[in-house]
DNA sequence: CGATGTTTTGCAACCGGTTTCAGGCGGCCA
DNA sequence: TGGCCGCCTGAAACCGGTTGCAAAACATCG
């Protein structure tokens, strides 16, 4: 039913040779054959069939866009972003949901069936190792919203996590709080490690000593459990850095349940800018990933390692911004 | 570098087809030789190639999963499911987002290219043309969430919209309301003209006339502004279905942007059940769509028309169920 | 033990392309 | 007009598998 390579060399008069180096760029035609092959090509709806090419080529132009966060809002903003940008590239996603598999053993077998040329894995809870087994599998990869380890062995996009938490530090000292804790996302995660510790050095610099404690889950639930601790223990606090928006919401509306008003009471910053953010019955002052720029970085770097598979893996490490919304207290 | 089926029959001692054979459920080998060749699978990490035996199978299990909706909340949860479903089936999906791309023929083309073995479609407005596009090209097609034709040419998976308007009508009779109106999505959608027609039924049945509006898209901003029209046009209205949870969000704040409380002043019913609409500070009244069931039953009936693509096109239309929350008064 | 029937096996062709290679053709120059 | 060169072209091999077919191996039985 589909119609063939053959074919259109029938239909045009030449070898199968001539149509296909007619569809392949740079290649070694006359003007007058190319211009019979398009024509039958056009007439027939011939499409070349990128998997057959794929065997001698040894290119699929399939991704592998690997992730195991599928329940925080602001990975679809990511999935939205990142399957726009593979496409506008002329490359395609292959989806791998992980759901809470952690063997990279197990994608990697997926993805080699189907000849992936590269990887990403979009995840701010996997550990770098997950994407060294694609790596060290000779696969280009790119670790997006990942831990920026000190030199990384593979190509990594993310924020300047220790910078984020720093930022929110100095946000909340400008605001006057004094009292003031953390509320990551899972301990075990490098990313959180990181805000941690950016947050924790400029606030034990102004002679403070941050609250840390942490959610199981990047979730609202996660993030409401983890206050309703926090409160037990820490009724001190006066404003909370919370590792993700989706946490954030949680602990606030635990903060409420208390009896707590925010911000008169209580304030708190999150961290992503997730669309929801900007709600009105939300309203949260957040610190910002620069998202659309984290993902065409990571699509760049993704084609680099393509085309010159050894080049050293790059690392972009992306600033972030501010968004002052209504859960903080006014600048004096 | 990797390794070929050829490389495991040298291995084995054994032909080729012997190895591909051992691979084949069904083909016929010994056990001694499928002894052999599985061992040395094993000692070299053999993964067969799916892209090569597609060219002769004519099958590469990929499933093309197409959507326009990546910033409605609730498609998180549906790209989650959809995801994880199909893997499970052994299948991997090849994801298309579509954005404002309403030309179903550059999908097909893309989704040839790899030879997909089916389609789904999981969109609420696309038109079910979009659908027999890839029917009219020989590929298995399901639409999910899509709309309820009396004799669809496609199979079909989805919620009975026009139930749901019904449901809705008479949660919000059964609660005294009696200014009732509706808040819909997309007025193009046929969904959303179903649910339109199911709620309507059942009002003009009840002597009533409801109010009907509709919001630019499926998202808090159109239903914010769609809310701000209503209020302008009809104040009298004292409780609003919406077509979408988020469209109600958006609508419940532009409610209390204007001084009205929810659900003292005016009461609202959403539509979908997204996880958001749990939270504290939302805590929707909502009619859940069965989530699972709808991808559950797709998934099914695209193996089905893989298995057999003679069969005729199945029709899946589930019931929906009233979650109550803190959106609407009390029953009297 | 030979005849017959049933598995199992390897060869070779094929799937839809790409690419090497040798030769054909036309153009250019002397 | 002949010779040389460079650009195009088609034949054929190949990519990594699958599968029809005929022969080999094995099992069964009289």
């Amino acid at each position: 039913m589909p119609v063939t390579l053959l074919d259109v060399a029938v239909r045009a008069g030449v070898s199968k040779s001539a149509v296909s180096r007619t569809f392949t760029p740079g290649a070694s035609v006359s003007a007058k054959t190319r211009a019979k092959v398009e024509a039958a090509a056009r007439a027939l709806g011939y499409q070349p069939n990128v998997l057959a090419s794929s065997l001698t080529t040894g290119r699929t132009k399939l991704i592998g866009l690997i992730s195991n966060n599928f329940t925080n809002p602001f990975f679809l903003e990511i999935f939205d972003h990142f399957t726009r940008a593979i496409q506008d590239a002329g490359l395609r996603p292959l989806l791998i949901n992980l759901s809470d598999e952690v063997d990279a053993g197990k994608s990697l077998g997926m993805l080699r069936q189907y000849n992936v040329d590269g990887v990403i894995v979009a995840s701010s809870t996997l550990p770098p190792e997950f994407a060294m087994v694609f790596h060290d599998a000779g696969l280009p990869v790119v670790h997006a919203f990942g831990w920026s380890q000190p030199s990384p062995r593979t190509a990594l996009v993310s924020i300047d996590n220790a910078g984020a938490g720093a930022l929110a530090a100095q946000t909340l000292l400008a605001r006057d709080y004094r009292k003031i804790g953390f509320l990551g996302g899972p301990e075990s995660a490098a990313t959180t490690q990181d805000r941690a510790k950016g947050f924790a050095d400029v606030l034990t610099a102004a002679g403070l000593n941050p609250a840390l404690r942490y959610a199981e889950a990047y979730s609202y639930a996660a993030g409401r459990v983890a206050m309703l601790a926090a409160q037990a223990a820490r009724p001190d606090v006066e404003a909370w850095f919370c590792g993700d928006d989706v946490i954030a919401v949680g602990a606030m509306d635990a903060a409420r349940s208390l009896g707590l008003d925010v911000p008169g009471d209580i304030g708190f910053l999150g961290l992503n800018d997730m669309a929801m953010a900007s709600w009105d019955r939300v309203a949260l002052t957040t610190i910002r990933q620069p998202l659309t720029q984290i993902v065409e970085r990571s699509v760049d770097l993704i084609q680099r390692g393509i085309d010159a598979p050894d080049e050293m893996p790059g690392m972009s490490l992306l600033p972030c911004k501010l968004v002052e919304r209504g859960t903080l207290r006014a600048l004096p």
